[in-house]
DNA sequence: TTGGAGGGTCACCTTAAGTAACAATTCAAA
DNA sequence: TTTGAATTGTTACTTAAGGTGACCCTCCAA
């Protein structure tokens, strides 16, 4: 690993990044108190944070937007466009391809695909439904970097294992099971009935709080 | 707080409590090593998690997997339904509402809200959208606790100060931004953006790896 | 009665992350 | 030209949280 950002530090970019977009408009410079105001973070943190990216702040002056949101962009690679396929075209799936947030954020979808029958071939957003066996073939015509798994659990692990044939970069997985993939292809994990199960802990906690 | 379960062990149990639903229908009992396999653990790692929710394996034998079952609904308060509303009624949120997962899975979606008078009185997945000045009443009178927001990240404050007002448990925000909200109100953020964001750094390293 | 299986728990280890403080640097104003 | 206010880069400290393994105790079956 030649370049050890932290895991921490890196999910907290995106976070900048998103709040220089609006400053960089109109704010020529932007100081570290700024951006932790807008981050809801502490300060020194922001500065500890932008230094793994090299550093570009300006002592007594503060950061160039600009730049730094150059400099986010090129740390998180989104310099180039990664386009991705989403696989399998339920609800939660199709929901994903109308979705337009990801082709405009450097992400367009290149390919769907779905095992049933009654799927392939039908059009999604303006985009043929294709089947998952040709998985391997369109991953490479088209360069595909990231596989979008939209499956129900059981069809998961599979579908996981032909992305990873494929030669997918990473997975962006909405399946609530855990896939088993080799280390060098990372996997984020988006579950929303987790999501709720845990917010479900904590309210219910916060209710049987009548003394602590 | 007495009762005091750590962030990680929470954050685990609902990948124990799949397991243990497909187990549960063959198997009597279940051994920590089993279950370890299945949720990708160390089999101390899951007697330890377990032993947080109150013990009640049996040395020797193992745990009686539906009892188990039952106990991690219990912790995560599962077993009362929590009804859910969606604010934001774009892309994302129709997705949301039009898929099935959280009725069946003990969240009913018992109403949806935006504020553009074009979508008000429409009728996605069976519901009548309303009008989101009247988030107060609803959450009221049907005894609402989880909020879920997917609106644009300019409204999203707006919405989250009014679900806070009116009295909402928690909140799965979609929005793509930072949320305040005081901190008896758990707040979850889910954003499709910031994740892949997070894909393409990890990927792009690798890439990087020429020598290591 | 004995041995294997398996849970409960303690104590340690490890590591990561947050925080604060300070020296270095810049700009602007006097 | 000098001074002071602003603001970064970085070090060192503190703190916490979580993971891991080991060991003892219990249970069942042969």
């Amino acid at each position: 690993m030649e370049r050890g950002i932290p895991d921490a530090t890196v999910a907290r970019l995106p976070i900048y990044r998103r709040a220089l977009l609006e400053l960089a408009a109109t704010d020529e410079t932007v100081s570290s108190a700024a951006l932790a105001e807008l981050a809801g973070v502490n300060a020194a943190k922001v500065r500890k944070d932008l230094s793994f990216i090299g550093t570009s702040g300006v002592r007594g002056v503060g950061y160039d937007s600009k730049y730094l949101l150059r400099q986010i962009n090129e740390a998180l690679g989104l310099d180039v466009e990664s386009p991705v396929v989403i696989v399998g075209m339920g609800n939660l799936g199709r929901a994903l391809a109308a979705y337009g947030g990801f082709g405009s954020r450097g992400f367009p979808i290149a390919a769907l695909a779905d095992s049933s029958p009654d799927k392939i071939g039908t059009t999604i957003a303006g985009i043929e439904v294709r089947d998952s066996e040709d998985l391997h073939d369109l991953i490479h015509d088209l360069t595909i970097r990231i596989g979008i798994i939209a499956t129900p659990a059981e069809a998961a692990q599979g579908v996981a294992d032909a992305l990873v044939a494929a030669g997918v970069g990473s997975i962006l997985s909405f399946a609530a099971t855990v896939l088993q993939v080799p280390d060098s292809v990372p996997v984020r994990k988006v579950d929303l009935a987790t999501e709720l199960q845990i917010l479900s802990y904590y309210e219910q906690r916060e209710h049987d709080d009548t003394v602590a």
